[in-house]
DNA sequence: ATGAAAGCGCTAACAA
DNA sequence: TTGTTAGCGCTTTCAT
């Protein structure tokens, strides 16, 4: 192991090993037409001397850069971390870099922005996360701009192009079955933002579910959200106001429900006594919370690692099949950290 | 504003203003000798034309590439993303960009990685965030390999080089002062990780003002923490079965003290009635929690934010002014949530 | 104040 | 199966 300046070259390691830098290329680029032995012996060279390819040279000389970039609206920085580490590992794994790109969903100059991103950093592609995995204009202009792209939990699952998603919906209608058997009769729900496709699938797993076991659907007990702690607060203030409030209410995210256990914990309510709280995303702060909540862990990393695997596949098989939408699932499990049904 | 592929090359900027690639190289790297108009004629046609320089390009040819890298060692995420958020904002504004490297403190290929790191991205620098800040092995070899470096939140501040701090120690006392205020007699403390420097410090704060208050140093009041929401639940176990317990907590982080107020519930003590907890970051959580705690707000993304320009100014200086150990501070403020004193 | 030429380390197209 | 050559887009050094 050594140090940083005076980096190897392809030269020295041609030279070295008694063969042309092109040979040290085709190895290096894992090319066919090496024979064996002469293979061994540059590779032997590489490790010997330490050599890495300079990207930069790569890039220049190349087809395609090795920098992808990870666009993201501001969630909550567990998911966002979780979002990371998976792409970061695919990007590890695969000698690619991973650029951040914070973008407002909503943001007038998003396409700008992105454009910028593109021509500034030669990025040959993009990861979307939700909300921007439906930003339908954007993704219009990549498909224009000739920048590849995948996408994590998209709405629009029609649309062409690799894409990672859960079965929020199932996951939902599940957890719900759960409450239920719990002895659950009126049952609030606290829905999530409405740019995000995660939100209209676990509103719609709990429509299902109400209607498969024959509860009546109270518009009362249906609350908008914005996935945000705050919205949570709001949300949870207006179900727990009503004259016949719910025994349970499944917010649609963790900290929705966070927010909803603060304002009961306000309003004198008894958790889990006198209410069930549930959430959505497994996140740390299910866990911090007291009582701890009922939540749905889902696989942020893993969907993160395999949106990236897609995307670099594309980035190398640029021009080849052209393997319409591909799609991947994750699956998620239910944490039930009470266990017991509360008291009704 | 346009797409991606085809990009616009020095060549055509220079054609299209009527002067060699040379003065639009000068212009791009804002170096001196080019005529006013010169300049001006070149810049409008760079906008014209959406020119930006290809990063690669310049690495190639240049003296130093345009990634800089940030360590760190898997703290909370909302202290990660405030981090990455700092550091981002300066490579941004610089034309940096930023590559994320965890690792483990710990590791016994720390060092190893990081020299990996070097050799395959050529970075010039690195922003050490803690606890690697004071990984002592790591920086004399980033040293003996001519890597940069900048350091936020050191323990050893004598260390040549650049960092960025805060007075973790004079929050600590303020914070404690306030609670000595409130009329708290008993304080209990959890110590922060002994990896980080700021755990010694608000230990300090904390002593500090014991003495200056002419409390009492009880060694029971005392338990090591490691910045987790376990090593909270634990702390505060111990800490709240003591036959003569405190009245007030004070742990080194939020995180610790979202773990206090957990096990406070759970042994069915009332907070704030006969407890007050106080923490240390200002994180979402604190807020979120039931009661939201006291903590003070840590300018986690300012310091990162300035750690990174400071890296930036180094690079750029190379071999000139060898500018010695440059210390910055950032300011910490309390958030006191209860704004009431517990019943005692 | 400006320009011409060389070459950074690599890949691509074409030879051999 | 292997090697040769020409550039990728820029900065550098050295002229002018």
């Amino acid at each position: 192991m050594q140090g940083g300046s005076g980096s190897v070259t392809i030269h020295e390691v041609a030279e070295k090993a008694g063969v042309s830098i092109k040979t040290v290329s085709r190895v290096i680029n894992h090319e066919a037409n090496v024979r064996a032995d002469t293979k061994e012996r540059v590779l032997a060279v590489i490790a010997e001397l330490n050599y890495r390819p300079n990207p930069s040279a790569r890039h220049l000389a190349g087809t395609h850069g090795y920098n992808i970039a990870l666009l993201y609206d501001n969630p909550s920085p567990s998911y966002l971390i979780d979002l990371q580490s998976g792409a970061l590992e695919s990007c590890h794994a695969e000698g690619f870099h991973l650029i951040l790109q914070p973008c407002g969903f909503h943001d007038q100059n998003l396409e700008a922005t992105i454009n910028n991103l593109i021509v500034e950093s030669r990025v040959p592609g993009l990861i979307l996360s939700p909300p921007l995995s439906d930003a339908a204009g954007l993704i219009e202009k990549l498909e224009q701009w000739g920048v590849l792209h995948a996408r994590i939990a998209p709405i629009d699952v029609a649309r062409p192009g690799p894409y990672v998603a859960v079965d929020d919906r199932g996951a939902a209608f599940e957890l719900i079955g759960h409450l239920i058997e719990q002895g659950h009769r009126r049952i609030g729900i606290i829905k999530g933002h409405p740019d995000h496709g995660a939100g209209h699938w676990r509103y719609e797993g709990y429509l299902t579910a109400m209607r498969q076991h024959g509860l009546p659907i109270d518009e009362d007990l249906i609350v908008q959200g914005y996935f945000s702690f705050e919205s949570g607060l709001e949300a949870g203030r207006k179900l727990l106001s009503l004259s016949d409030r719910p025994t349970a209410i499944f917010a649609a995210n963790d900290d929705m429900a966070a927010g909803v256990l603060h304002i009961a914990h306000d309003m004198g309510i008894d958790v889990p006594g006198q209410l069930s709280v549930a959430g959505f995303d497994d996140t740390p702060l299910s866990r911090h919370v007291w009582p701890s909540l009922t939540t749905v862990r889902q696989p942020v990393q893993e969907m993160a690692r395999q949106a990236t695997m897609q995307l670099i596949d594309r980035i190398r098989k640029r021009g080849l099949s052209e393997s319409g939408p591909s799609a991947m699932y994750c699956s998620l499990v239910i944490r039930d950290s009470t266990g017991a049904a509360p008291n009704l």
